[in-house]
RNA sequence: CGGGGCGUAGCGCAGCCUGGUAGCGCACCUGCCUUGGGCGCAGGGGGUCGUAGGUUCAAAUCCUAUCGCCCCGACCA
């Protein structure tokens, strides 16, 4: 396969993203055509390693996945207003089809609150019903006035789960239930530390009475939404009438909730890791976490290295790549520019020496191990590999990360750095409700990303959030 | 929809200002040689220069129109 060369690192971040992303296309991750992407081997076969871990965890709780359909007719979305007001720039309506008008238009869905509202209606009649816990992985379709590869794309795809509850508190439970597991999967899986908040009015999902989100903070100091958990109240309920008799006796609505993850978290596990050279992964992601590369220069090396590195790589669950025709060189960089956390180099000097030759992608450090001992040492570097990465992303975080104590030292902070270096910080704003924050922050092209649940940036490590706060302390970043 | 940029070989680009036989790197094919970080050398195949008009003896190059793509902004996960 071609190998495109990858241009040296830029101050400009989104270059580098380009560079890693696109040109990186021979590493794998994917492609964009009119604003959709394609996802291609290596990059899908990461999605699919994240969809089993997310999915594992939803299915502790008793979810089940089920499939709605993708086309809703029009007036699903009008049934609760504040939901089609949000959506309706957003929607690819299909207006005709079998080669006439339609009476009644279908929207793709850009999310499925509505047509499960439908049908949650239809099966949920008792308490004994509820809680109805449900999940789907499916693709959505959002008519955005500019896509971004992976970060923002026409079409992608997802989870989106939604439940319903007999009562507001088990509602809010599952929702944070979910937000815990995000952030579960986002700092144990994917290395990528986060800030669990909840979004201010003006930015929480439409529909919902509160939105809850998962922060992560890019290598340039953006901020990424990495997913979400919604508490949409009764809004749904009695829009769809999911109405159940309780206990008592008596009718009720359902309180729902709903939470997603999406193939945005591919991009956000690029963006927090990978360097010049390519893909960095973490081994819990790494579709392929060893390779061994067998060097032999003589026809008479050939056949014990290459018997040995099949030993090894037995021993250790890894790939041997014993490619002809390919010089070890270029398989070092095959394996680099995809982001395989180990590389075992094995040749006739290490035969000799009764070691294998170890190397790290994220440090690039490289070190002789024993081959009697190449599967514990392996599997050692792998689980350090997963804290290292989690620790640099952690510490970079923490360093971008300064505090506030009013909307005047906000602007200021965030207009300093936008003209240093184009790159963004994450402002721990410590105010009272000032309500000329969201106009101040958005002239800085930053935004309030979330009022932070706990609060462990400032030292205080204590929670701030109990239903409405009365401190406001709030996360202001530029964000993708 | 505003502001910028780009369409030339599979990919990345030069050539255009100043019109005159279509170029480079990577990839691909053949041979020899090599293999501890993208092997090397020699030879070779592949392009109606986005499209349509115009100017000219002659257009990738100048003019006009048109289509497409990318980046930045507004929208947003």
């Amino acid at each position: 396969m071609a190998e495109s060369p990858i241009t040296p690192r830029n101050q400009d971040f989104a270059t580098w993203y380009q560079d890693v992303v696109l040109q990186g296309d021979m590493a794998e991750p994917a492609e964009i055509v009119k604003g959709c992407m394609v996802i291609k081997a290596n990059g899908y076969a990461v999605w699919e390693l994240l969809q089993r871990e997310l999915d594992d965890r939803f299915k502790t709780t008793g979810h089940q996945n089920l499939y709605f359909p993708l086309l809703i007719p029009e007036s699903f979305l009008h049934k609760e207003a504040e939901h089609v007001e949000g959506f309706s720039p957003e929607l690819a309506v299909v207006t005709q089809a079998g080669g006439k008008k339609l009476d009644e238009p279908y929207v793709i869905r850009p999310t499925s609150e509505t047509i499960i509202g439908h049908f949650f209606a239809k099966w949920i009649k008792s308490w004994r019903d509820l809680p109805m816990l449900v999940n789907q992985w499916a693709n959505v379709v959002r008519w955005e006035l500019r896509t971004r590869m992976f970060l923002r794309t026409t079409e992608f795809l997802w989870q989106e789960g939604h439940t319903a509850h007999s009562n507001h508190d088990e509602a809010v439970a599952e929702v944070r239930r979910m937000l815990d597991v995000y952030a579960d999967v986002a700092e144990n899986v994917m290395a990528m530390p986060v800030i669990k908040g909840v979004k201010t009015q003006a930015e929480k999902f439409a529909g919902a009475l509160q939105s809850y989100s998962i922060e992560a903070m890019m290598q340039n100091g953006f901020a990424l939404q990495a997913g979400t958990s919604h508490d949409l109240g009764q809004n749904f309920g009695k829009a769809f009438g999911v109405q159940f008799q309780s206990q008592a006796g008596q009718l009720d609505y359902v309180w729902q909730t709903s939470w997603g993850a999406s193939t945005r978290l591919i991009g956000g596990l690029i963006m927090t890791h990978s360097d010049d050279k390519g893909l960095v992964l973490p081994p819990k992601l790494a579709p392929i976490k060893a390779v061994v590369v067998p060097i032999y220069r003589k026809d008479a090396e050939r056949e014990p290295v290459l018997e040995a590195a099949h030993r090894i790589a037995k021993d250790v669950g890894a790939k041997v790549d014993d490619r002809e025709g390919q010089t070890p060189g270029a398989k070092f960089f095959h394996w680099e520019r995809r982001g395989v956390p180990v590389v075992l180099e094995l040749g006739p000097r290490d035969l000799a020496a009764g070691t294998v030759v170890l190397k790290r992608r994220d440090t690039g450090a490289k070190q002789p191990v024993s081959v009697t001992a190449i599967a514990e040492t392996v599997r050692a570097v792998l689980d350090e590999m997963q804290s290292t990465m989690f620790n640099a992303a952690k510490q970079r975080l923490k360093e971008n990360t300064v505090l506030a104590n009013s909307i005047d030292e906000v602007e200021s902070i965030l207009n300093d750095v936008t003209a240093e270096k184009g790159g963004g910080k994450f402002v721990m704003a410590h105010m009272k409700d000032d309500p000329r924050c969201d106009q101040r922050v958005k002239t800085s092209k930053a935004t309030i990303r979330c009022i932070p649940l706990v609060d462990e940036y400032d030292g205080a490590g204590k929670c701030i959030v109990t239903g409405e706060p009365v401190d406001r302390r709030l996360v202001i970043a530029k964000a993708y």
